[in-house]
RNA sequence: GAGGUUGUAGCUCAGUCGGUUAGAGCGCUAGAUUGUGGUUCUAGAGGUCGCGGGUUCGAGACCCGUCUCCCUCCCCA
């Protein structure tokens, strides 16, 4: 027999982890249905032609790969072995555990378009497992609520993202927060002005590290990773651009001969133009050039949202990709989403002590068990409070008073009836009141009409 | 995937230079008015010192391996 433990990443989520995380839950679902969003729920594992190739390499390393059922390993031969662990795992894996929710909302849409109503907007609320190293927010189970919308090149979306992301994160009590926004066009054109053509990967790896290690250290990062003098010449609007009132002035300015990097910077400028449209006031956006996720799939927008004065990565992220569907055989779909972390707002929340204190999912009266008769009384008052809408139950066992009061203590039960042998004879129960101590004699239907009008 | 760090009771942690039976606080269980929780008092239970190997007369402590936690990098929610 060995000690029980969790595997490498996971959590378990006890009762009052759980009316926390219930609460972030409902109050994104509201949001995105609020907007019109339908939901969507896809299998926790997918074939692995699904799954790869998707992420990037980084992407690839990251997924949980199942083993094949049953005799994985009869057919290989001594010169699979020697192959080295690539070629073996599509060998013995077929399948992976989802790695997000984007990339199976794509499968899906593929395989349903024929039936979907275009433009088609869904919602999803499921884990998603990555086989990272953890540390504090990062696990390797998390769960992710995607909200996109495919079938439609209107900037539209990407305007009610924001203001979806205005919505929820107040909801939740987080008002400190930043909405950053870049878009992939823009960093496209940066490369070729730089004479650096298809190189915005590794441009893009560097300059985002920008407000975390300084100007000095992403120049000689990216002279390491090949870029010319004369290119990084060049680059200096990039150190200077993102914290500017007007950037998108100076950034025409500068990128103003590089068609595909005015293009994005119209997108931006739409966006910013339908936000205030949209009536949405004091938007917490910002435009940030050095802000480079997803690269290996987004080609338009690209969203962030980092939660402010809290040690906490991003709580949510997304962007436009043109071309996901194209992956499988169905181009020209272009698709918005974004995706938010309930396990980091879980975090920053708890950092910043924005859960609310009243769980309405708990108990409200427990009904004591003094002896076998009054028990039998009380089992007949339990269903007619909870037929009046009152959470009750009653202590399954006729033991001492005080354990009895210590279990409704320990559990926060705001009342209790306690039935003896003078409540038998009167009809007359007690409620007691935990949190003051004061008890009154009331017969059962008085207390069902307190406590359902006693709406807390 | 690379580097660093941590692990002792349910929890938070002591444990000296390697030395006899591994401790504290909190929590837990049972009692202190046979119908009353929180406070107090008393008693009790609870440990393969992460796991495996090694050095030693002797290891919680030292060495090696391994797992885990946390951190940095990579990447990301």
């Amino acid at each position: 027999m060995s000690k029980p433990s969790l595997a490498r990443g996971t959590r378990d989520f006890g009762p009052e982890q759980m009316a926390k995380r219930t609460f972030i839950f409902d109050t994104i679902r509201r949001s995105f249905q609020r907007y019109g969003f339908l939901p969507l729920e896809t299998p926790a594992f997918e074939n692995l032609s699904v799954l790869m190739g998707k992420y990037g390499d980084e992407g690839d390393q990251l997924l949980f790969k199942l083993l094949n059922s049953g005799d994985f390993s009869g057919k290989l031969t001594d010169s699979d072995w020697h192959e080295g662990y690539k070629p073996l795992t599509s060998k013995i894996s077929e399948k992976g555990l989802r790695y997000d929710l984007t990339v199976p909302f794509a499968r899906y849409v593929v395989m349903n378009r024929g039936t979907l109503v275009m433009p088609f907007k869904r919602y999803q609320i499921q884990p998603v497992w990555r086989a990272d190293r953890p540390q504090k927010g990062r696990y390797r189970e998390f769960y992710q609520c995607d909200a996109d919308v495919v079938g439609t090149d209107s900037l539209l979306c990407e305007a009610e993202i924001v203001l979806l992301l205005h919505e929820i994160l107040p909801a939740l009590g987080i008002n400190d927060f930043t909405v950053k926004i870049n878009n992939r066009k823009i960093l496209t054109g940066i490369a070729d002005m730089i004479g650096a053509h298809g190189m915005e990967g590794p441009l893009c790896v560097a300059i985002d590290k920008l407000d975390k290690i300084g100007k000095e250290k992403v120049v000689e990062e990216l002279l390491e990773r090949g870029f010319s003098n004369e290119s990084l010449t060049q680059l200096g609007p990039v150190f200077t651009l993102s914290d500017g009132a007007e950037p998108f002035t100076a950034l025409k300015n500068w990128l103003g001969s590089s068609e595909i990097a005015m293009k994005g910077i119209q997108e931006l400028e739409e966006v910013w133009d339908l936000v205030t449209t949209l009536g949405l006031e004091n938007p917490k956006i910002q435009f940030d050039v050095t802000l480079a996720r997803g690269l290996s799939y987004y080609t338009g927008a690209i969203f962030e949202v980092k939660a402010n004065n809290v040690q906490i990565g991003s709580i949510s992220g997304g962007g436009r990709y043109d071309n996901l569907t194209g992956t499988f055989g169905v181009p020209g779909i272009s698709g918005v989403g974004i995706s938010l972390g309930v396990d980091r707002i879980y975090d920053v929340m708890e950092e910043l002590n924005l859960f609310p204190e009243n769980q309405k999912t708990a108990t409200k009266v427990m009904i004591s068990n003094f002896d076998q008769q009054a028990f039998r009384l009380g089992l007949s008052v339990l269903p007619k409070l909870r037929a009046a809408g009152i959470n009750a139950e009653i202590y399954p066992d006729s033991v001492k008073l005080k354990k009895q009061l210590d279990y409704a203590d320990r559990k926060n039960i705001p009342f209790v009836i306690l039935i003896g042998s003078d409540e038998m004879e009167t009809g007359q129960l007690t409620l007691k009141n935990m949190k003051t101590g004061e008890q009154q004699k009331l017969n059962a239907e008085e207390i069902t009409a307190l406590l359902a009008e006693n709406n807390i």
